[in-house]
DNA sequence: CTTTACCTTCCCGTGACTGGAAGCCCTATA
DNA sequence: TATAGGGCTTCCAGTCACGGGAAGGTAAAG
């Protein structure tokens, strides 16, 4: 399999599986025109990686999460663990985006957005209150 | 005022200051000595900038809301509108980390966490269900 | 044979900083 | 007056996870 089947099999773009195969993600054995030759087994990674990026796994929690997936000896609680830290760290950016949802909302409804300059998101922004 | 003090009133490490100044979004003159000598002016834009950023709003989008604040023609409504675009944007990354977290917590849930291998967060990762 | 599509490596750019090195400047104390 | 410390300066490199694009080799189609 060429990388350009493989990154329309797995959902990522060729430059990715690339930067994949350079960080060791994955290590796809070389025809001897130089072209990448994947096996299934590299295809079936790279769409795990896929779907753990997809849910906001960083990339080294990606490759734990690998290593876990491949250790047949793996305690579960040791994934649940890393799930749920993962869990708790959307948890801040979403209390934080909604933080600055609110404040945002409220600015956005109090400036009556016409063609005078007076604003108070401005104001705001200005004076800190 | 020197570079210390403002970044302890405005809030910004000074790294920050200096990189607001390489950016443009900051012109301090300097002393003598090389020093940057920080008007209050130049204090009162960073305070702006410290809490623009603090909303969320990038850096270009900081440029045109400094750019609107002193220009006292502006028109309200072009200030609102770009609050509008950002709060819309908040409202898209809201809604992918809520879609993560629901996936992911149904995962978590799933797992019973014990020192047995089978785990529904791998299988899922790996079968993409 | 030519075109076209695919593959390769390499290097630069992104956003918004952060860390660290090397060196100048200013103040205070022994 | 020597020195120790802290603060200031510039510059370079690294972060994270790629994406864009150049220069060139290779394969499949007409």
């Amino acid at each position: 399999m060429n990388i350009g089947e493989v990154a329309s099999r797995s959902g990522l773009p060729a430059k990715t599986i690339r930067y994949y195969e350079d960080i060791g993600l994955v290590t796809p054995p070389r025809d001897t025109n130089g072209y990448r030759a994947f096996r299934e087994s590299d295809l079936h990674k790279l769409a795990f990686l896929a779907r753990a990026r997809a849910l906001g796994f960083s990339i080294e929690e990606c490759r734990l999460l690998l290593g876990l997936y491949e250790d047949e000896s793996r305690a579960s609680a040791d994934v649940k663990r890393l799930a749920q830290e993962h869990l708790a760290s959307i948890d801040e950016k979403i209390a934080k985006l909604q933080s600055m949802r609110a404040t945002l909302a409220t600015l956005v409804h109090a400036c009556h957005g016409d063609d005078r300059p007076d604003c108070p998101i401005l104001q705001d922004l200005a004076e800190g209150t």
